[in-house]
DNA sequence: CCGAATCCTATATGATACTG
DNA sequence: CAGTATCATATAGGATTCGG
């Protein structure tokens, strides 16, 4: 879930912390940031590396890691149209953090790597 | 938000990203989180902490803690009731997690430690 | 003091169809 | 290929009230 921008956030020590979970909160923002680290990904790349997203949901989430600062969108005006996603620098400092949660999720959770599902 | 338990889902690589942010996520968990892993503590001392989260919500985030095995809680039956909550060892291991978060927080948004709010 | 029970709303997500 | 546009639904979060 992506939180409304602007939003009047409670305020204690631990503050930061919700600041940066509103950010990269989405049900696809991590895997999606998680992908772009290996490098530039057309739209469609994204897609198959992400299954079960449909076209609408992997484009609102670009939309709102653009809009944050995160990833940077490069249009080619051809046809067929090409489309290009990478990470700002902005997006490349979250590294430390997705690779955090992808290493607590490794050593805690159990999920099946198969084909397109796991459980957890 | 905190989705449902064992819901499929999407694997790829990244798969545990998500895995891990969906435990995570909810509005007021990292920070109830990053409280408690300065010791144990009442659920009256939690909610001072953070001066908007309501009763209800309190309780809430708690018990998915709870059920997600980061939380104790523990009942000591006196009238009036005391209730105290700590983290379990597995609650311990998020702290690099939350720690990212925040250093991440800290480092790239900007948000004023006032009274109670804070604007992202 | 620490809740539970209700009721309510916003919004995140999804299904589906259409398009330059 | 890379999107929009529409419509539908679930659920997260909140306000309020009551209780042991």
């Amino acid at each position: 879930m992506t939180r409304i921008r602007h939003k009047s956030l409670e305020c204690s020590p631990g503050c930061a912390v919700e600041a940066t979970l509103q950010l990269i909160d989405g049900k696809w923002k991590g895997v999606i940031l998680y992908h772009l680290f290996q490098g530039t990904l057309r739209f469609n790349e994204i897609r198959k590396r992400l299954p079960n997203i449909t076209q609408r949901m992997l484009t609102t989430q670009l939309r709102e890691l653009e809009r944050d600062g995160f990833v940077l969108r490069t249009v080619y005006p051809e046809v067929p149209p090409k489309v290009e996603y990478s990470l700002t620098s902005r997006g490349q400092t979250l590294e430390p953090v997705i690779m955090a949660l992808k290493k607590w999720g490794d050593e805690h959770t159990q999920f099946q790597h198969g084909h397109d599902v796991c459980v957890e």
